[in-house]
DNA sequence: TATTGTTATACTCTATAACTATA
DNA sequence: TATAGTTATAGAGTATAACAATA
């Protein structure tokens, strides 16, 4: 039964990947732009390799991503710190309105969401939020 | 509360979907090609375009797809059909096999999974079925 | 010497359009 | 003329290695 709960789950990864993409074309952005502006959260700056390890990217293949998100005036570098190796990334304002937008359009419930009744919402959110927590554990053992 | 769950399955979907990554790597297959073998069920045999359709990219680049899966010797090609422009792809006795790993990893359950209850699996796995039911009627809808 | 970010390189993925061979 | 698959091309994502500036 868990092998039958995992294979449902994994094709419906599959589909909600597929619509990730469409969602990223609609707002104007490609999947890693899109996925890069969800890991800048506004009010907080990172530096390239933080954003680059959120992002699950190559600091090196980041440079071009933000350079491209900066060249649309979404996200800005700043050099500014003790350590002056380092570069600040953080979103404009316009990188805050387009993320809102794309985050959104992201966190829409899907009909089956809205379907369930409330405790079960509350069940399966919970339920999700262990999940990540665990998976994150996971890869973060396996990045050593 | 809908809304939350949305999110909660959003960063779940995110964190498996750099887990598929890592799996098809690790069995030694671009994401792409994985994709492809997932379609490609054994003793079934596929048009190029159906391929395409199935694993949701364009039929000019599955044509490169099928030709790195054809050169490892995983799939091959025939042309014997009434229609002398169609070609069949199906897998060879080594694709069916190292499919039949990379599904094996793909559906192993999470911890989370093998947690619940049979109760609970069942319920989970006929939601998420539903779901995707729901989805593939959402995402054939927008194609025309 | 080690680290941060960048540049260089090579390969793969992606979408569009043009081509071929059939129908 | 329309369709199935391929080829051509250009843009974008990816990983690795080499580099400059700084620590």
């Amino acid at each position: 039964m868990a092998q039958e709960l995992a294979e449902a789950f994994f094709d419906l990864l599959i589909s909600r990947s597929t619509w990730f993409q469409s969602v990223a074309v609609e707002i104007g952005v490609t999947p890693i732009q899109a996925r890069t502006l969800v890991e800048l959260e506004p009010e907080r700056e990172q530096t390239m390799s933080g954003v680059a390890a959120s992002a699950r990217c190559e600091p090196s293949n980041l440079t071009g991503i933000v350079d491209k998100l900066e060249a649309r005036g979404l996200v800005e570098r700043r050099g500014a710190t003790a350590d002056r190796r380092i570069k600040m990334v953080s979103l404009t304002r316009e990188g805050v309105a387009l993320r809102r937008r794309l985050i959104a359009r992201l966190n829409e419930p899907a009909p089956w969401m809205v379907a369930l009744s409330a405790a079960e919402q509350r069940r399966l959110r919970d339920l999700f939020r262990a999940a990540v927590a665990e998976e994150k554990q996971r890869s973060a053992m396996s990045d050593r």
